[in-house]
DNA sequence: ACCTGAACACCGTTCAAGT
DNA sequence: ACCTGAACACCGTTCAAGT
């Protein structure tokens, strides 16, 4: 935590930069990012931000790559890809929801093709293992990340508007309802068995020819 | 186009607001849609725009409803859900190309689910044909939503970014090769083909019960 | 190596008032 | 029914200069 030294004001490292944002994303939200909020968090002019990135995609790109980050590595290879891909998926899923609009960072930089990258790398990695041709491998595997970013990113908003509509809606369906954490991570996992399904199937066919 | 009557300025209709927006929209694309932009396109004052809409994020959400009504319907039932479903993620796939960023902007009203609610809907109801239960339809439905946005997403995107470095990428490895226009469409059918072999694979496991 | 200060060119939104 | 005008509270980014 650099408070202030011999030059007079604070001097942050890249990651300082990128720690403070991710405080800032956590606690209070995409929309409360802004440059000069984070500057003012860091003790430091907004302008001071652009020495050490070219302009805000570049962070949240940066932002993006620490949370993916967060998703603990596959273990040891249990030898079933289907399960290796499962627990991978599993994995990205969670470290998206790790954070604050996590998932809605992380579609924004994937999109750009910014940052990211191992999202995509640890799928494919993953799917891999099944013997799949690389063509059939890095389309599944993108196919996912669309689903993983996509359900990730609904559900992340789901949970703040109701957060926004407690007072109003006191009386929604799902108040108080414990039944409702259940169903989420389910629906997660019904996708993903669609896709390794349909993967299954492809290996199949390929195996009959 | 309404340019001004006796009262002395631009009276428009709620209608005629959305069609600027999409006119901008396909014209210069999302970030120059903005409520000044639009209302100076209309003649009026940025103000008179909250007559016709609460915010703008009410007002991106008509548009993305426009967006998917573009997609032309199922024509007639074939009688084999497969096909039917593939049509339809085809048909719904394109609508969101037809505009520039036009995934983008359903993107971001599907997260908040405040429009494009038909996407989901036609889908459903397409598999629905599939004898499905409710609750494989719906989250098979919605996996299909996360895809097709998803990786229109990410194409217009890359449109995009081909686009600007042009000049600068004079040597792209994909320059003026034509077999670009056909990898991206065959992609896109493969993801179809993952999801409903995976929901094919279901509804045999099924049967065998 | 990292920051200041001042400026530029913008945003979305509100609200009393006008026709 | 639809718009004006003025204001509020913001944005991201640039650049010469400072330590």
């Amino acid at each position: 935590m650099p408070r202030s030294d011999s030059a007079g004001y604070a001097r942050n490292s890249r990651d300082d930069v990128i720690d403070a944002a991710l405080r800032i994303l956590d606690q209070q939200g995409l929309p409360d990012l802004t440059m000069r909020h984070l500057a003012a968090t860091l003790g430091v002019a907004p302008s001071a931000l652009y020495w050490h990135f070219p302009n805000k995609q570049s962070l949240l790109a940066a932002v993006s790559d620490r949370i993916i980050a967060g998703a603990r590595p596959l273990a040891a290879d249990s030898g079933d890809w289907q399960i290796g891909v499962r627990t991978e998926a599993a994995a990205l899923h969670d470290a998206l929801l790790a954070y604050k609009d996590g998932a809605e960072v992380v579609s924004s930089t994937l999109a750009l093709g910014l940052g990211a990258g191992d999202l995509q790398r640890r799928l494919s990695a993953a799917i891999g293992v099944g013997g799949f041709d690389k063509q059939t491998t890095s389309l599944a595997a993108e196919t996912m990340v669309h689903f993983i970013v996509g359900h990730a990113f609904h559900r992340q908003q789901r949970i703040q508007a109701d957060s926004l509509g407690a007072v109003a809606q006191e009386h929604s369906l799902d108040r108080e309802d414990p039944a409702v954490d259940h169903r989420e991570p389910r629906a997660f996992e019904l996708g993903i068995t669609l896709l390794v399904a349909g993967l299954d199937a492809q290996s199949r066919a390929a195996a009959d020819r």
